[in-house]
Order: C-alpha cells, then structure tokens, then sequence
DNA sequence: TCAAAACGTTAACAAAAGATAAGGAATTGG
DNA sequence: CCAATTCCTTATCTTTTGTTAACGTTTTGA
C-alpha cells in the first residue's frame, strides 16, 4: 500500500477524534512510520516491551496468550482500528501477549519515543494529549462493555450479540478463535452454533 | 468528613497523576464538590445519564445490573478510588446500570459541565486533558486486565488470585456479590471456598 | 428488642461445559 | 499438485456449574 494513502488513513482516523490543520497534520506526519506486517509476523511479543501503538490501515491482526503452551486468542484489530499492548506500551513493562498478523497488513507506527516527542512538540501537545485521553476513553469504553457481556450474559447470548454486531469480518475468523474470544472451548461453540441453526431453521 | 480533608485526597489523588501548584489548585478545586453518599443511596442509576465523576474519599461503592430481575454486581470502588458510569458520563447516553453506595460514604465530585469549564481554563486545561488520559488509561488496563482473566483462567483461579490481590475490603463485602463479579453464582463460589479450604487446609 | 430479611452453606438434581478422540472437509505450503 | 496440517463438527464421557430448596446464622430496620 502506498504510503501516502496509508498516512491519509491515519490523518482521518486522528480527525474522527481530534481536527488538525494542514501545519499541524504536517508536524505530526514527522513521527510516524508505514510498516507492512505479513501474515503471521509478530507486532508484538510476551516477554519485551510493545515499544509503539499503531493503526491498521489494511488486514487484521489477533491478540493472543499462551497459557498450558496452548494459544488463547482475546481480541482482534482489523482495518481503522488501533493496535498494541495497551499495558505494556502505557507502562514500559513487558507485554503478556502476542499480537501477530492474521494477512498481510499494513500498519502506521507511532513509536514510544516519538509519541513523548510530539506531546512535548508545542504545536502538538495539546492535541495529542487529547487524542491519547480520546482513544484511551474509546477502548475504556469497549472493555468496559465486554466485562459486562462476560458477568451478565451465558456463552450461547454472547454468542448471538457478537453475530448481530460483529461485520463481516466474523466469517473470515476461525471459530476456535472467536470461541476463545468468548471465553469458552471451540467444542463448546460448535454446540451453540448447532442449537441457534435449529431454532432459526 | 471535613470539606477540607476530602479535598485535600482529592488533590493528592490528581498529583499522582499530575502535580499541581498551589494556584493551579485554587482554580481547580472551585469545580468540585463534596457530597456525602448515605448507605444504600444511589450515586447513578440505570436509565438516567451519568453527570458526574468522582473519587471516593471514604467508604465505597457497588456497581450493578439488573437482568430479568436480578441484580448482578460488576465492581466496587473503594476509598481512593474513582466512580463513575463512565460510558453514560462519557457520551452522555444513559446508564445501563446502578451505582450505590456500600456504606455511609462521601464523594468529591466533578461535573460534567464544571469538568468542561476546566479544560478550557487558560491555567488548566492542559493539565485536566492530561489527568483525563491518564485516568482513563489507568482503567483501560484494570479492564485488560480483568477481560484476561476471564479467557484464561477457570472461575477457582480467578477466585484465588483476587484472594492475593485483593485487599481487606473483600472481607467485608458480601460473598455473592464478589461471585457475581466472578461471573459465577453464589453456590458455585461457596463451593470453590470449600475447595480451597480443604487444600490450604 | 424482635420479627423479617439477607446471607452463606449444603444437598440433590439438571443442564451446560470441558476433555478427548475421531472423521471428513478445507487450507496450506513446499 | 499433493501431502501435511488445520479446522469444524460430532460423539462419548467426565467434570463443573446452574437451579432450586432447605436450614441455621447474622444482620437489619422498624
């Protein structure tokens, strides 16, 4: 992907949270970087530190742990969606997780160190402060919802939640990755998956 | 409680997110409030909008649902701590849950009108966005956290690791509640208690 | 102070979920 | 292009959890 293009995506994602005039779209183009990310690389690793935040500007990628050496899928990013070991990159300590790539991808890159250089930069501070605090609030919001979903709702009406809101992007997913997304076992998903098929058949 | 003292927790607690000198203080402490939270009184409840964030300065709080009926408890706030339904106080939407106090409480409160005016003090702003982010990025970790426990680990795991982390207060907060934020029911937890009783036994 | 309500535990049974294994379909990677 | 792997489903069996109800204790509130 052109690195133009991918830039462009990013510009607009940080206006659907803060507007930025051309001077300072410019400064804040500075910091970042357009890196591809081929399917089955790592963003990031358990062990080091996720040393950047990033945006997918093309493909997906899927958050993961390993636990009993048997791989545990928790969330996924796809197109428009930030990505990173919010943890880990907050706090400088090493990540618990594995992001990696579930296709090609292609990702804008906003390192650590150039993020603290851009909110000391004085054009720039005040709206990448509020950037980080909007963004912060947009995914406080969506775990706050998904903690919900785990204390109020059984498997089988997460499940049907997760078919009426999740896009299309659902169907390319393995189902032992949206079972564990779930917090139960692929064999246990296959069983609702049968019970809903019968009662809209 | 003394205004006075529960200002000064409040004014502690943002230092150890931002430090504030004494004028800066001055201004900021014109938009709060101190309210007492009698026991069993609510501090949001469902179907209302959020209108206020605010940090517990004694006592605590429960979080919870009602589905089909029932109450389901999510979360507890405790002194130190900060309260709010914050996707309703967010995007100004209605909540979708209760917030009640646990105990005779007070509250040092921030509305949502007197947290605007503050950011667009000349003196303050900057530093409110940068509380704002922080806050928030503290709690998008205490939710990443939470949601991974859910996926990895069994209810008895989860049980005995809030066993170490959590502090006294679990002692004083009633079995079923500390089930529901489990999200399990109360017989299942008296049922790993006596497990974990046996073992440690 | 005292009756009512709330709590935690336990038991018995039902329902759901996990574990394991097998089989066929789809995908992958050389 | 084809062998190997991954994937989804299904079946069986075990374990865990949910449901309901009962009982004694503690707490609450009038």
């Amino acid at each position: 992907m052109d690195t133009l293009i991918a830039l462009n995506k990013f510009r607009k994602y940080f206006e659907s949270f803060v507007p930025l005039n051309d001077e300072e779209w410019q400064a804040l183009s500075q910091y970042l970087t357009v890196d591809p990310l081929k399917k089955k690389k790592f963003y990031v690793e358990a062990g080091k530190v996720c040393d950047q935040i990033g945006l997918v500007v093309k493909g997906s990628v899927r958050y993961y742990h390993v636990k009993d050496g048997e791989e545990i899928t928790g969330y996924f990013s796809f197109e428009d969606e930030m990505l990173s070991s919010y943890k880990s990159f907050l706090t400088r300590t090493p990540a618990v997780n594995y992001i990696q790539a579930l296709e090609d991808s292609v990702i804008v890159n906003l390192s650590h160190k150039n993020l603290q250089q851009a909110c000391m930069n004085e054009l720039l501070g005040f709206k990448m402060e509020r950037f980080g605090r909007l963004v912060a609030e947009h995914y406080l919001i969506c775990y706050e919802e998904r903690v919900t979903s785990f204390i109020t709702q059984s498997p089988e009406e997460r499940y049907s939640q997760l078919l009426e809101t999740g896009g299309e992007a659902l169907y390319r997913i393995p189902q032992h990755y949206i079972a564990n997304f779930l917090g139960i076992t692929p064999v246990s998903l296959s069983r609702i998956r049968r019970r809903i098929m019968k009662i809209s058949a």
